[in-house]
DNA sequence: TTTTGACTTTGACTATCTTTGACCTTTGAC
DNA sequence: GTCAAAGGTCAAAGATAGTCAAAGTCAAAA
């Protein structure tokens, strides 16, 4: 089995041991492994991220970790599956259009819709290259939902 | 656990026990820790600051002292001045500790405090022209907060 | 069989946070 | 005024994690 296959199972069973999260030392997994610290970050980047359903926050310096958290989303299978149907790619419509309806379905708070939709509101996209503001919008759009997750 | 880190939980603890003030005496905090004195002005600079929403104060000399004190402003003033306060750019590092600081003082909840840390992470801002970015995350930021505001 | 492209592995270099210690400044006691 | 007792500053060293690009692997396509 692949290094990286290896590193990813060994997180999945913390994440599954522990309450849905898992810390990790880079190094010490590293080590305890025998890989470089960087394939670490390798396998985070492919396999957790927030399109796989996964938040990671990191600290450097002393007493660094990497934490990994699932989103929990066995309640919300369709929040989570529309978040994988963004594509790379959303006009604001569309965007307006998935907010909306996730709100409808109680998915979203008032709260939560509304800053969503600020966030990727056309208005405040001015100062961008028109081409960006779609992939951009995705981005954010992403993101912003896999926040309301946990 | 780290060290900074676990004289930080202890500065809360007291802040928590004493009536939202903490008065400590450097070198004997250090001294009970197991750490150089300065390890302790290091915590205060990096945890404790005004961003935090905390006002420190000190004294020196026979019977000196440093006073931590938990800021309780007026609520939706401080958080209107805080808008204002918005330049055309931000920086992450900004950005973030005003949105912590706000979260901490209870002007925002925990959901709206992570959709706007979201929205204006950094690396969500990968494909912006790097000259775009602080201006485009001031915008976002506040009209986020303003939407929070109803 | 050869080529191509996606995925992996590595390691040099970078960024950030923490810890430490030498030296500085302020203040109260005498 | 002097001096000991605080606390303050700063820069170097240490401890982590992040980034990126080059090289390797392997299987599918041509």
């Amino acid at each position: 089995m692949s290094l990286s296959k290896e590193i990813a199972e060994m997180i999945i069973k913390m994440l599954d041991d522990g309450d849905s999260t898992a810390e990790i030392r880079r190094n010490d997994l590293a080590q305890r492994i025998g890989c470089v610290p960087s394939q670490i970050n390798y396998v985070i980047a492919s396999r957790f991220t927030p399109e796989h359903g996964y938040i990671v926050e990191s600290h450097r310096g002393g007493g660094g970790y990497i934490r990994i958290t699932r989103a929990n989303y066995d309640l919300s299978t369709l929040k989570m599956h529309l978040i994988n149907s963004i594509g790379s790619q959303v006009d604001e419509k569309t965007c307006r259009a998935n907010i909306i309806n996730l709100f409808d379905r109680g998915l979203l708070t008032d709260e939560q819709a509304r800053l969503i939709l600020t966030a990727t509101a056309e208005k405040n996209y001015r100062d961008l290259p028109e081409e960006l503001r779609n992939s951009f919008r995705a981005v954010l759009l992403k993101q912003m939902l896999l926040a309301t997750m946990n």
